[in-house]
DNA sequence: ATGGTAGCGCTGCTA
């Protein structure tokens, strides 16, 4: 089963690109973050058309996410399974079951800037992530929790480390609010597969950072141990971050062998 | 070098 993450940085500018990544990589389930559109706005139809059951958690404008499956789409959870139906919350988390594996798809809060109260309730978030997935999921469970986690998890995964050093996406506490999430049973998949620097998924439309080799990896694929061990095969597309009308992050899949 | 670009939506915010 090919499992995929991208954070599409609004879908309605971004539909023809999805639409030919779908085309060619054909993956089994794809998870994506920043739609940037209602759930009334979601093209369910289009998706429909191309073989994938689908479902959106949107809010228009900002944030927004999707699960899309060809293998199956069962217990669709919108947000944190502690959230009250009054609760304002950003729509930054989905969960569905997809031919037998509990699928999530999060985009994490940015954080802004080191100390700043966005940067607080991104590791809230993190916290509440945890605590989320502890209610619901076996860690002895097939699961896996794809997206765009604005956190890089080392230094081999940013173009330099001193000149970022610090900052957000490679905070320690960020950094250990990810480790919080390991611990608890995921891998990072990609990361177990391959192990060379540099090796990002997200480029700053600014300054030529995509051609200066300037990036972050902060796309992951967290798969569950009975999952990690059957990984075959992972890929950062670089491929779709060129071209015309590109999204600032590179989709990633994950090849995982059937049980 | 605190710049630069993209998206949303129409003014400035978010990333």
């Amino acid at each position: 089963m090919r499992i995929a993450t991208w954070n599409v940085n609004s879908l309605k500018a971004r539909m023809p690109r999805v639409e030919e990544w779908l085309g060619y990589a054909q993956p089994d389930v794809i998870c994506m973050q920043e739609t940037k559109l209602t759930d009334a706005a979601f093209p369910t139809m289009a998706f429909t058309a191309m073989g994938y059951e689908s479902a959106h958690h949107g809010q228009g404008q900002w944030n927004g996410v999707a699960i899309l499956s060809k293998v199956g789409l069962d217990d669709v959870v919108a947000g944190f399974s502690d959230q009250k139906e009054d609760e304002e919350v950003e729509s930054r988390l989905i969960s569905a079951t997809c031919g037998g594996v509990r699928v999530s798809s999060v985009y994490v809060p940015n954080g802004r800037s080191v100390g700043s109260e966005h940067y607080e309730a991104k590791l809230a978030w993190l916290e509440r992530l945890s605590g989320h997935l502890i209610a619901t999921t076996d860690p002895k469970s097939d699961a896996v929790v794809c997206g765009d986690f604005n956190i890089a998890p080392e230094d081999r995964d940013v173009w330099d480390a001193k000149k970022v050093h610090g900052a957000t996406h490679v905070s320690d506490p960020e950094r250990k609010a990810l480790q919080v999430l390991l611990d608890w049973g995921l891998v990072d998949a990609f990361r177990q597969r391959y192990q060379q620097d540099k090796l990002f998924s997200w480029w700053d439309y600014r300054a030529g950072d995509f051609h200066q080799h300037r990036g972050m990896r902060i796309d992951l694929v967290l798969a569950t141990q009975s999952l990690a061990d059957r990984v075959e095969y992972a890929l950062i597309d670089r491929f779709a971050r060129k071209g015309k009308l590109p999204s600032d992050h590179a989709p990633l899949f994950v090849d995982f062998a059937d049980a």
